[in-house]
DNA sequence: TATTGTTATACTCTATAACTATA
DNA sequence: TATAGTTATAGAGTATAACAATA
């Protein structure tokens, strides 16, 4: 017996969760890790995780990107941008080029398998938000992602 | 210098992860990153964290909910509540009974510090709410809301 | 002095497998 | 056999502090 709902003296029943579905960062949570999830595993039979298929993105569509500018865009520190940037590099889908104009910095760039690795996974992940979002139509997602992106994200 | 944007060949700016904007589970992550770690700050003085914020709500709210059964309303693996009802447990906010009916089973019941601890906790999250979606009218956040729980969630 | 990349480390969340005691 | 709780463990994400090379 696995009880997901709990009598109330009128005899509806109620999620057990319901003190915590009016939190929206209780929804925001859930939905979160399942779609992270799903993601996730969409993407491990093409070598990616979410984390290195937001790095690889960033990298092929802003050229010569650093490690730190990558950092801050995608809002991690940049420590941690340190072992995303291996796990791509030795899977052959981007290099490392020392700057000329500043030799601290790396100049991120994809190689030609890194390309077609993106190209893949967006394609993967469109299928896998279709099915994710199946009950949303076009127009509400939009409108999720608008309501999202107006959330303030402190730097 | 912390390139966010990227110049494009019309001259107006595009933002470095513009290749990511357009996936909901992108913002979804982003946005829902952003909302626990304050959560998280906001609890840590309550002696609570997120994970066991939820659990100590449900077991408030439910007369000798059962580990399995917190799981199951929570979407978490059974192994993984221990932990977290240890911790409670260990705060003095719940605690775990024998059932008579069922002596494989734990009655899970709050005790009055737990009930304190939780309302205090409701009080400061709704400030929080408040603060990281003040850009969202009340409506906005029913919206979001509703939205993120039409979103197929797998057992 | 400040910044870029790096290392080391630690904490949290999540997932799996195997065990125990009860049913 | 099956279920409830538990233990151990591992992977992933995230955060902080300190360091070398370069500016």
């Amino acid at each position: 017996m696995m009880r997901k709902t709990a009598p109330t003296p009128d005899g509806t029943e109620t999620p057990i969760d319901s003190g915590l579905r009016d939190f929206v960062g209780y929804n925001l949570r859930r939905t979160s890790n399942a779609v992270m999830s799903d993601a996730a595993r969409v993407l491990e039979p093409l070598g990616l995780r979410v984390t290195t298929f937001s790095a690889l993105t960033v990298i092929c569509d802003t050229q010569d990107v650093t490690q730190s500018q990558l950092a801050a865009a995608l809002n991690m520190e940049r420590s941690n941008t340190v072992l995303i940037i291996d796990a791509l590099e030795q899977a052959g889908m981007i290099g490392r080029h020392r700057m000329e104009s500043d030799r601290r910095s790396f100049a991120l760039r994809p190689t030609l398998a890194g390309i077609k690795a993106r190209k893949d996974a967006v394609r993967a992940l469109a299928r896998h938000e279709d099915r994710m979002f199946a009950r949303l139509s076009a127009e509400e997602r939009r409108q999720l992602i608008a309501l999202l992106q107006r959330v303030e994200i402190p730097d």
